[in-house]
DNA sequence: GACCAGGCACATC
DNA sequence: GATGTGCATGGT
């Protein structure tokens, strides 16, 4: 497939999926800290049981850096138990909370001052969070232009003959922002209507859908 | 009861 | 470098 045509493609089927389900107002959150909680919550797990966690979070008011950097281990993982993996969960936050506050006291606009491929790579450096949840963290909490890959998108573009489905993420990455104009908005509503088509149309083991939207 | 969901780190070969 | 496994809840 030529250059030309990947780009047709790639921006046809955003067409399609913006004229299908329309804007989808992301991230479900509010604020940047929400955003980044809900990125590590989220992992290898639905969203309608991150959203029990974080609501547990709001209750019990300690969703604020100081608050869960303070918060002993155990109490954290009590509270996003909904989540799933959430032994495993309240570490990865601890450790992103230690990594915030050891360099930027805490506060994410120090954070976020920085470039783009420098607090990736520290973000990345954190350990727990991957390639996916640092882009989600950098494009829907920081506001940078950087497209967010997840099993959907592998899912659905490989579907499509795009690419494999086991290709490697940065690869993956490579072809939209390497065909896409670099937008914020844009990388944001993507990401959002391939989350949205995966759930309802592209489940794992069904490897044909007669009514997804984008089919031929 | 099986399968799935917006990953990641670590062990083993 | 590739492949397998543990981590866990709640919905369908």
């Amino acid at each position: 497939m030529s250059d030309n045509q990947l780009r047709k493609n790639l921006e046809g089927i955003y067409d399609k999926l913006y004229r299908c389900f329309g804007p989808q107002d992301w991230w479900p959150g509010d604020g940047p800290f929400e955003v980044i909680v809900g990125a590590i919550l989220t992992q290898n797990t639905n969203w309608q049981n991150v959203s029990r966690a974080i609501d547990n979070l709001k209750r019990a008011k300690v969703l604020t850096p100081q608050k869960l950097h303070s918060l002993p281990l155990n109490k954290l993982a009590r509270l996003i138990r909904p989540s799933g993996y959430f032994n495993i969960k309240a570490k990865r936050l601890k450790s992103f909370l230690n990594f915030l506050f050891k360099n930027y006291q805490g506060k994410l606009e120090k954070m976020f001052s920085l470039p783009l491929d420098e607090l990736r790579q520290e973000i990345l450096s954190v350990k727990g969070i991957g390639p996916e949840t640092a882009d989600s963290i950098l494009l829907y909490a920081g506001n940078y232009p950087v497209f967010v890959v997840d099993a959907y998108t592998k899912r659905i573009f490989s579907r499509k003959k795009l690419f494999c489905e086991d290709v490697d993420y940065h690869r993956a990455q490579e072809i939209f922002m390497g065909n896409l104009k670099k937008d914020v908005q844009l990388y944001n509503e993507y990401h959002a209507l391939i989350v949205r088509l995966g759930k309802d149309f592209c489940k794992k083991t069904k490897p044909k859908c007669a009514i997804c939207p984008i089919r031929k």
